[in-house]
DNA sequence: GCGTGTCGGTACGCTGCCGTACAGACGATC
DNA sequence: GATCGTCTGTACGGCAGCGTACCGACACGC
């Protein structure tokens, strides 16, 4: 299971999916936006005005809590896309979306989204997998955030980002990290450092690089395997 | 937020939202069965066969482990359906699905559920928005399960089943529980005891009873109310 | 009535992670 | 090159929940 190196009718990988007439169709109603590390997509309590195809960029969704705490739930980058609240859900959606990785994207309006699927072309029917292979992400993160340890929570997490982004760095520091998995900044700091001294990853002040994706695999827990074989399953 | 008492159309509360012309034409598609405890009803490698809707009995998704544990990922009765894999993803399905209450549930063939919700019915949309219910449902346990103590979810857990029984009584033993829960059974005897204490339920042998409904909604955190709120925004 | 299996209560030491705190290392800025 | 803010390393006691084990209470079948 190695790093997908993209090359594609589209570097967001459901749009690539799109047949030519479709994709053709669609792409007049995309509007290239750049991520910015931090920007929200979605804030609870509005509705989506858009879906977002991520490119090179990846997004974070987060449960934030009355004390203020927020943690991650899902990860979406150029395999998925931001915005199925617009589709299934009329834009109501509880959970903070907002840039991880900044990069490129593209977005749509999202009445131009409803309508498109509600069309029955072949974005719906990709939608509607996506829809389930995140469920699905969102489902094993469940169990996997129940009986998994830190370590092996931490080199999944570094490995679907990994997966999301162009090259080997992540610009990130442990405090983020900490943020999204839950946990202190100290924790992350060990598990990070048993990593490095496996010589899976190097990191240095807010920048991460793999250097062994298999390695890593090993050290991580069964729940990264499913997610991403499901994935591919359902959008191939 | 007390119990809903369920005086509608049908047990079933996608059923029940369904336009009468709708739930005609789909009510003669459905074939009642009975839900016996522990009965599987999705084994992941196997294409989903029915959509299930419960109506006093009620459903477990679990993620399986290599070693043999499994995890609950979410809890479906007769506020929900289960199969929504045939909608959204040709029936496959990593997660097993099982009764974890028995009771009444009527079920319909996949295909045909497919084909009534290709057809662009109200039961496509009560299941677009039923998904999305479900993925919140999901995302928020996810979180939850890696910052709210065992005590809270174990209330939270007795609540979400309580709302889906019939009564005040539900037949689990700890040992049960514990496994959902992904804890120790000691752990569970620790947190029931509590709440037992705190006069909120009482127990015997396999049989919980919940006492005071509200006081036990004061004991569990936010995740509850979220989760409940966000499905009545969007199945009503 | 007696044995057997299931269910719940309790105890032990242990571990992973917590909350907090402080210190060193590095980078940017002036 | 001095200063300051950010990022990372480390240490401390503390606690929730772990793994395991044992025991009593109860239900059921014979």
């Amino acid at each position: 299971m190695s790093k997908p190196l993209p090359k594609l009718r589209d570097d967001n990988r459901i749009l690539a999916s799109l047949p030519p007439a479709d994709y053709r169709r669609i792409s007049r109603l995309l509007e290239p936006v750049q991520f910015r590390r931090g920007q929200p997509l979605h804030e609870p309590g509005r509705r989506a005005t858009h879906a977002y195809f991520p490119r090179t960029g990846v997004a974070s969704v987060v449960a934030r809590f009355s004390d203020g705490t927020a943690i991650e739930v899902a990860t979406i980058g150029n395999e998925g896309l931001v915005g199925l609240s617009a589709y299934l859900a009329d834009g109501r959606n509880p959970m903070e979306v907002f840039v991880q990785v900044p990069g490129e994207a593209v977005r749509m309006d999202a009445d131009a989204f409803r309508l498109e699927i509600r069309s029955g072309g072949a974005l719906r029917d990709l939608a509607r997998r996506y829809a389930f292979a995140l469920l699905v992400q969102v489902g094993q993160s469940a169990a996997c955030n129940r009986i998994h340890s830190l370590d092996q929570r931490c080199a999944r997490w570094l490995l679907m980002t990994h997966d999301r982004v162009l090259g080997d760095h992540i610009a990130l520091t442990q405090e983020y990290l900490a943020e999204m998995l839950g946990v202190r900044r100290a924790g992350v700091t060990q598990a990070a450092h048993a990593l490095k001294r496996r010589r899976l990853i190097d990191y240095h002040r807010g920048t991460i690089r793999v250097i062994d994706r298999r390695g890593l695999e090993r050290a991580t827990c069964e729940c990264y395997a499913l997610i991403r074989g499901e994935h591919e399953a359902l959008i191939g």
